[in-house]
DNA sequence: TCAAATAGTAGGTGTGAACCCACTATAGGG
DNA sequence: CCCTATAGTGGGTTCACACCTACTATTTGA
């Protein structure tokens, strides 16, 4: 029902990584929310399944997300029963969060969902296409990534 | 400051989609607040530049706007001297939105601004690869569009 | 000519994200 | 032993975005 976009904005590769990056981000969001999680619990998720127990601090500067939104997001994971919390003996203010098997079982299957997602919004294009975008996509990251470290 | 995202999600296109989607609106939301505006704002001057002047009906079903946000958006533009808002003499219900000399310079500046950002984003690629880009995001674009227009 | 449809608009709702401050508990250095 | 820094947490603010509802003005068609 929707007419044509303004082609003047169709031509900046800005505007149209701003609406694939929407439709991206919408869509796993919605399949996350299926399990009632949303794309920071998954960060969170992966974070531990790819470097192991973290200190609540340094998951926060991994995320680069604020201290206090990591507690709301790690217990919301501790209820569920997807990450355990314990604290440091040596240093009784840290509290070390690790994945639980139930955590690392449902990071695979939401690692899965994000491939459906992925082959349902790349499908026009070819394998090889896919490996380039993946490539250039992850040049930009890096740039964008490095310069917010500063 | 911060230490490296997690490989899973950087292994995803559609994470990195996500990422770089949101840096590309950031940036532009940020050059388009110095001037008062938002995304939305660009979008309608960029359709009336296209498309030549609209009703503001015909404007929401271009952009899927909400009628209702289209109304307030062409508000602020008017009031800014953007664009002109003449109602049709035949259907008086109707408003037609037409731009002003003033509403095309100044998307001329926003779409200088917009290739701006998009150098400092992309600046990793090489040209070749920035063209590549732009045709792989086009075609997903457009399979979204179309699924979302059914 | 009257009922239904349509254009525009005012105002409000719900949500998610990002941020920020205050507070407690604990640790560590001088 | 105290002063400062740090970890975690609870609470709240702000903002944009998408959406929805109610209402007025106007047109159209039976």
């Amino acid at each position: 029902m929707s007419d044509a976009a303004p082609p003047s904005l169709l031509g900046l590769s800005t505007y149209l990584l701003s609406l694939t990056g929407k439709a991206a981000r919408g869509r796993l969001a919605d399949r996350l929310a299926e399990r009632g999680l949303r794309l920071w619990h998954m960060a969170v998720l992966a974070a531990l399944a790819d470097f192991g127990p973290h200190v609540q601090r340094a998951l926060a500067n991994r995320l680069s997300l604020d201290p206090s939104d990591v507690a709301k997001v790690v217990d919301e994971l501790a209820v569920a029963g997807h990450v355990d919390r314990v604290r440091d003996a040596a240093d009784r203010r840290r509290v070390a969060v690790s994945l639980t098997p139930a955590g690392r079982a449902v990071l695979a299957e939401l690692d899965a969902e994000a491939r459906r997602v992925q082959d349902e919004l790349l499908a026009p294009l070819s394998q090889a296409e896919r490996a380039d975008l993946q490539e250039m996509l992850s040049k930009v990251y890096a740039r964008i990534h490095s310069q917010s470290a500063e």
